[in-house]
DNA sequence: ACGCTAACGCAACTGAGTTGCAAATATAAA
DNA sequence: TTTATATTTGCAACTCAGTTGCGTTAGCGT
């Protein structure tokens, strides 16, 4: 069993053709991923409903995260550490490129220690930077 | 001079009867807004066409700035420093409540000092924190 | 290899946000 | 104050991401 079929076995899902398709795209990619980027590498035989449906699973599981883009559109990445349905957190902060529009995860940090304000409970903590990529300087 | 029609002269902008209505209800707003809140608090008189088209403006001047929302729609509030055109930087952070989903800003704190990192350039950094908030807790 | 349940694909829909254009109105000049 | 001009507004029609319902297909446990 490949490494693509045991993480779904992992999280409970079902190894269908497609689904071993996307979690791969996934895996072989260094940047997030739209549906659009989803439909171009797939071929376009799959149905965005599909796609959508699957995504959806997918975080729900803990395989991957969202993240929104420069115009409030969804990215997405595998999640790098032991997420879960119950422990969907991610420490790291996302860069979005001014220019080639992409989205990477940074790894190289943690994001710093956030200050608690009195009355508030904090779930889930998102740091966006917005700037030029190495590609594009 | 209304302070509402002063700075809208200050930042070059016409004082037109809608734009007068729209910036006094940011400025008499704690949270931040939707478009739904605007024709609600409006009155649906106005076209959504006129509001997608001042809210652009107000954001191109420095005037408001926008937040994702945890749908990631978009949510706008005033900005409270000098922020113009060219200068358009907010160091606090949004918070979005998971219950009512009302998007606050923090102005509570600082966002800490980010790591550089080789090969990016940064010039916007966006902290959202998600979870309770104060009512809904 | 059989049957049940989950996943897929199609069509049709929803709703945020956009575009083009004609009518209205703010502002600056006469 | 009136007039000319450029900007804003409102309407209609559109785009496009994402969703829903439903009948068909395909995993997976027995």
């Amino acid at each position: 069993m490949s490494i693509t079929e045991e993480l779904l076995t992992n999280y409970g899902l079902r190894k269908t053709a497609f689904r071993k398709k996307l979690l791969k795209l996934f895996q072989d990619s260094e940047e997030t991923l739209t549906v659009e980027n989803i439909k171009d590498k797939i071929g376009r035989k799959n149905d965005k409903v599909t796609i959508y449906r699957a995504l959806s699973i997918f975080e729900k599981s803990g395989l991957i995260h969202q993240v929104p883009d420069k115009n409030n559109l969804s990215r997405y990445a595998l999640c790098k550490s032991e997420c879960n349905p119950n422990n969907h957190i991610h420490h790291h902060a996302h860069f979005i490129c001014d220019y080639c529009d992409n989205t990477f995860c940074i790894d190289e940090f943690e994001i710093p220690e956030i200050k608690k304000i009195k009355g508030f409970k904090y779930k889930k903590i998102e740091l966006i930077i917005q700037g030029d990529c190495p590609k594009c300087l």
